[in-house]
DNA sequence: GCCTAATCGAGACTCAGTATCATCTAATGG
DNA sequence: CCATTAGATGATACTGAGTCTCGATTAGGC
């Protein structure tokens, strides 16, 4: 499991709740929320505290593991997502699939609007949303 | 004032409660919440309704006259702006001060990312973060 | 196997935002 | 200027996300 390894990596233990909590992420296909997570463990009969499935998911994200991303509504979700490099995410109305995109010449835009505005831009996020291949046929 | 404008223009009426709601934001800097707005009445003695603030913000959010950004922290908070265009804002992080930016070649790698990933992108968000001039000095 | 710090789960709590509903009022036409 | 009425208000209750606390549990090093 993808999400297990980002965990171990960080120097944390190896808990029955991490993996649950990694085991629900993995059956999961687009985009979801912590609320998703504990319905899906009380589906299935595991047992895992609601405090457990935020602090679990913070870890995640902090990892790079996991973006939490906001959806267009204003709501909060979590995407899973390989570690490391910045990118950011395509998310599909319809069936909430998302897509991983790298630069793509953002890097450029931000530096211009730094210099236009006077701002020492140190951060930002981008979200795009849209319909999948497979939605919007 | 530039924000009731925005209401008289939707064909909204103009009411004690609006004025008000316009009179707050107007004395306001950076970004702020529908909670800073509910504090700052209660200090200058206005009364107006907890649940009239956030409807008022929704009216004005829809009029362009205000946007909703998400804060780094995840918060959630409105910034004052010039209605119509297209446009984004950077956030000082440490006074809150906020300015819009245009599209600045954004819209180019808006459509790279679509073709790239195969879905068919029809709103996207953008919020930048870091120094306004003076913080930065 | 033991020890200890990290983690857990339950439940109380906070806070943003929404829903309800009786009351009020801005705009309009006469 | 007054009556009418739909849109707006505000008090209150409610929901749902996320946090905090704390006593109980457990992973992992020794």
């Amino acid at each position: 499991m993808d999400t297990l390894a980002a965990l171990a990596g960080g120097g944390h233990r190896m808990t029955v709740a991490r993996r649950t909590t990694a085991s629900l992420i993995g059956t999961r296909y687009g985009h979801f929320t912590a609320a998703d997570l504990i319905v899906d463990a009380r589906a299935r009969q595991l047992t895992i505290g609601r405090a457990t499935v935020f602090r679990t998911l913070d870890l995640l994200a902090a990892q790079g593991a996991l973006e939490r991303i906001e959806l267009p509504s204003g709501a909060h979700a979590y995407v899973a997502c390989a570690p490391k490099q910045h990118h950011h995410h395509v998310v599909c109305r319809v069936c909430g699939k998302s897509a991983e995109v790298a630069d793509s010449g953002l890097a450029a835009v931000v530096r211009a609007i730094g210099e236009r505005s006077g701002f020492k831009i140190d951060s930002h996020r981008l979200e795009l949303y849209g319909l999948c291949g497979a939605c919007s046929a």
